[in-house]
DNA sequence: GATGAATGAGGATTCATTCAT
DNA sequence: CATGAATGAATCCTCATTCAT
């Protein structure tokens, strides 16, 4: 169980070490993507960096720092989609329920692998403070949209909306799935049968129970 | 790619030996809960078993190859559960659903951990005729139960039926929750409204979209 | 650098014993022959020979007794095919020298692969006495043959035939020839050359300095 | 059937480096020559060099490649000292092969048991390119030699002899000796026999069949 | 700051041999 | 006597990390 400092050593100031920095950090998802994490060895990423091992560590104090970082990023981006779906379009329930599932998708669509190892790699990683800052803020999306309309427990329903999106879009990427719109539909359905918003409009045909 | 063989190397034929086996297992599964993969080193497992690292070798080819077994013992009695939940009771479409989400949260309720650090394992696993099998039977129970209803697509919604609960189930019991009985009426919930079998029923209050 | 006992452990006197002796040898003399030493290891051994690991040991001290006995045996029938042939036919040096480098070829020639892992292992092989006296046989059996004839040093002409012989066999078989008659007319070439029983007659073509 | 890359993992580019790979290889090239193939365990070598285990992995991916190198530095030398037997003197068929022969026995006169051991090892080792390329250069130079005068398949009497020549020293070294020049004439009346070159001058007494 | 040589603890796996049953 | 389960020293090799230049 690692406790050591797993934010970036010191913040790159000038250009040069900024694109440094920049090199290990897309060197890393590569690796990430390709190989999985087993395949994600310093002196291989330093290297695809075309930079060398003393660099790396002048910027990162140990290898899980990199992960923490890539993970960093993946969820800055995460809550930025998060946020334009929640905040963009009508305050419909239903249609913002999916606008913020397409956009979790698409946190999943971009870089399915990549997505993948960081999350697996996450457990193991030290959450330092942005982190759970980012972790907090989706959550708090989440339970800020479902909070406009009366459920019992809003933050509960965030978190089991999230999950069930996050398993069902996990489980359908892994499987080669490539019909977002369909996977979304499907998403939705659950989500929103979850919050009683049941819907027989759907291209659906008729269920005799 | 893998491609080892990842069945037991030798099957122990005398007491003793099937008492080393089980102590092997037994080591590695203690390891696993505890301390995740990472820590799942051969000679730790010999170690916990009171074992030596040859005996361990005797009966599995590699260190995957426990973990392999470890992975088949899992799906066994995922598979089991899920038989009993699917057989008993009425053909109710509403309650064998409910009975075999419980079947599921079981699964990852009894060892949460173990079931947790087996799952990232698989993907780096090489599948023996067993998982396999096992695999499609788990999927097929769930098609069957859904095919005594009028559903597009059985096999999808099974799919998406399981993706949904392991989401869901993992996640909160990863966050430390601990009532089975409100989690499994969630999934419920949720499972219910990807069928379009929507209650207005259980201890929900009414919405006002 | 081993010291230990390197004669069998004990000298098979029943029926049975004996027949387990034989198919370890065998089992052995195969393994050494499609994969080399490395190949070969005493439980593999005792697989193949269809017998249980204890069961070896209780006729070979040491994997390396087994090497020794095969090398005996090896040694046993060279000498044996040398013995007929400075025997047979007439006392010419030149048709007797001819008839015991055949025979040296076809010791080669038999199983050429168990030869050449067989004197390769010689070197870690702690002598024993009867292959240290077979050595000497073998060696005697040319200085006999030799002395016949006028020469300064026949035991090392002796030494120096067994070597050439050895060398140019050993090379040829490694190098895939099959041509027994072509090889033997060439070593007899060399030899007699070093013997200065020098040849015009061979199907040579006359040479111009 | 190896097939793994043999050659060295990195060129060393500062003095450290080299230094560094010169120990290891001096290292390996004791052990050889004192315990054997056998003997010859990286950990070994590396303590030997005075290196780390690590440094030494950085030069050499495989133990093999290690023994490679050795392997080619050798016939590297043996290559140039045929080259200048070839080349120096007159072209004269006779003294030729004797200057040729006396090479030869230089090359496992220097470092008997480390030749025995390295060419004990080669049937293991997965040829490089250089490697082949050595080889065949040597060969072409004893084919070179031999084509300048009337013979059927100088190839084939090349081929023979180097045998012989390599036969004959070989176990010779093995055998103690040390007298180069006494070895030398025996080996060259061999050769020339083989050539259909006899000579009755040496200090050889005449011989009467 | 950058470089890359060096480090060495740690981990997987083999195999000759013993000994309880 | 036979069996085969158990042993553990020994071996190859990796990779995160440090530090002299």
């Amino acid at each position: 169980m690692p406790s050591a400092p797993i934010s970036p050593r010191k913040t790159p100031r000038q250009a040069r070490a900024r694109a440094t920095v920049a090199a290990i950090e897309e060197a890393a998802a590569h690796i990430l993507t390709h190989g999985g994490v087993d395949a994600l060895t310093t002196n291989l990423v330093a290297a695809r960096a075309g930079v060398s091992i003393g660099s790396l560590y002048q910027y990162f104090p140990t290898k899980e720092a990199i992960l923490a970082e890539l993970l960093r990023k993946l969820r800055r981006e995460h809550l930025h989609d998060l946020e334009r779906a929640a905040q963009q379009g009508g305050d419909d329930l239903r249609s913002t329920t999916t606008r913020m599932i397409r956009a979790s998708i698409a946190h999943h669509t971009e870089a399915p692998e990549l997505a993948r190892a960081l999350e697996a790699a996450e457990s193991h990683l030290p959450l330092d403070a942005e982190s759970e800052a980012l972790k907090t803020q989706i959550s708090a999306i989440w339970t800020a949209t479902l909070s406009t309309h009366a459920l019992p427990d809003p933050s509960q329903a965030a978190f089991d909306l999230a999950a069930l999106t996050h398993g069902m879009v996990t489980r359908a990427v892994q499987a080669g799935e490539r019909d977002w719109d369909n996977l979304a539909a499907r998403v939705t359905r659950a989500a929103l049968g979850y919050l009683h918003l049941c819907t027989q409009d759907d291209h659906q045909p008729t269920q005799q129970p």
